[in-house]
Order: structure tokens, then sequence, then C-alpha cells
DNA sequence: TAAGTGCGTCGTT
DNA sequence: AACGACGCACTTA
């Protein structure tokens, strides 16, 4: 494995069931996560390295809540969250998102009106496929009108473990 | 019922 | 100015 920098952040693996995920941290704490890739698109590997002292915690917090997470449990704990990358919009929508509680969904249209835009349905859709840390930031709860299960940038097939794992019923 | 079309709406690029 | 992880009304089959 090889660590990875660019400027801004660290990258980190996180291995798990359903593959190796990749976390990046900021001087502020976990600001994104990447779901596995597959073999083919795989890019270097990532090596051992020593974690720097400050983000270690957030790290340990990080391996222990994504597992919960894909487990369909309710994380105990999460890591400091940097969310500061995002629009106001989204950020708005990113904490609106955070208050879905576990085997819980709302549709689009309601996060608009939570985030008091009623009217930017279509925006929150987009926010929600901007939303840097997926499965700890449960964009996947939230459907589409009628309970349909409506897109997932990470891919459908993950939306739907997700909620399949919360024992959310959908209606598609 | 199910599937397809058109349009309003609004944040982002 | 164009494009969506939307929602709703409306048309067809």
């Amino acid at each position: 494995m090889k660590t990875r920098h660019n400027s801004q952040f660290l990258e980190l693996p996180i291995e798990t069931a359903d593959g190796r995920f990749v976390a990046h941290y900021s001087e502020k704490g976990l600001a994104g996560l990447e779901f596995p890739r597959d073999a083919k698109e795989r890019r270097a590997e990532l090596e051992p390295c020593e974690v720097p002292e400050h983000i270690r915690p957030w790290h340990d917090a990080a391996k222990q809540a994504l597992l919960q997470a894909l487990a369909g449990q309710e994380p105990k704990a999460l890591p400091r969250l940097d969310m500061s990358g995002g629009t106001e919009f989204q950020q708005r929508v990113w904490n609106a998102l955070r208050q879905i509680g576990p085997g819980k969904t709302r549709s689009y249209a309601e996060i608009a009106e939570a985030i008091g835009n009623p009217k930017a349905v279509r925006a929150v859709g987009g926010a929600c496929g901007a939303n840097p840390i997926p499965v700890l930031v449960p964009c996947h709860r939230v459907l589409a009108a009628h309970r349909k299960l409506g897109g997932f940038s990470g891919g459908l097939h993950w939306k739907r473990a997700l909620l399949e794992r919360e024992a959310v019923k959908m209606d598609d």
C-alpha cells in the first residue's frame, strides 16, 4: 500500500468485507470517502505508513463507523467531519441528511422543505450527488417520491444494498 | 397500471 | 446557457 496525498488530503484505505474504501483527511477531519474500486480501475495500491498523530483517532473512528454502517447499524461515533468543501447550499443539505436516522428515509422534496428551499427539489438531488462522505453521511436514505429508489452517484447497487441492510423497504 | 413526454424550478458549472 | 440522484400533470397503450 502506498500513501498518497495531494496538497490538501491524506488518503488512507479502510478494508471491509465489501472491499477497500479510501478515506481522505484534511487538517480538519474526514473530508471524503470513496467506494471500493474494482480491480480493473484500481489505482496504485496504498502502502502502510505512519498515520500522523492527529489523524489516527479520526481514522480509527472512521474505520469503526464504516464497518458498523455497512452492517446496517448506526455508528456509535463518527470521526470529526470536514464538510467545508461544499457550497453553503450543499452544506445545508448534507446537514439535513445527517438528521435522518438509520432505517428511515426522506424524499428529495422533504429535504428541500427541511432546509427551507421547498422548490429546490432538483438541486437537492445535485447536492446529494456531491456528498463527499457517502455511507457515513447517509445520502442513500433519500428516495424519490412514492418511495421510489431514485439515483445514486456511487452506483445504484450500493444504494439498494445499504437500504436493505437497514431493513428499509422501497418501491422499485 | 405502466411507461413515456413536457415543463416548472433552482443550484452548479 | 445547459444540465441534473426531482415532482407533477397528462397522454398512451
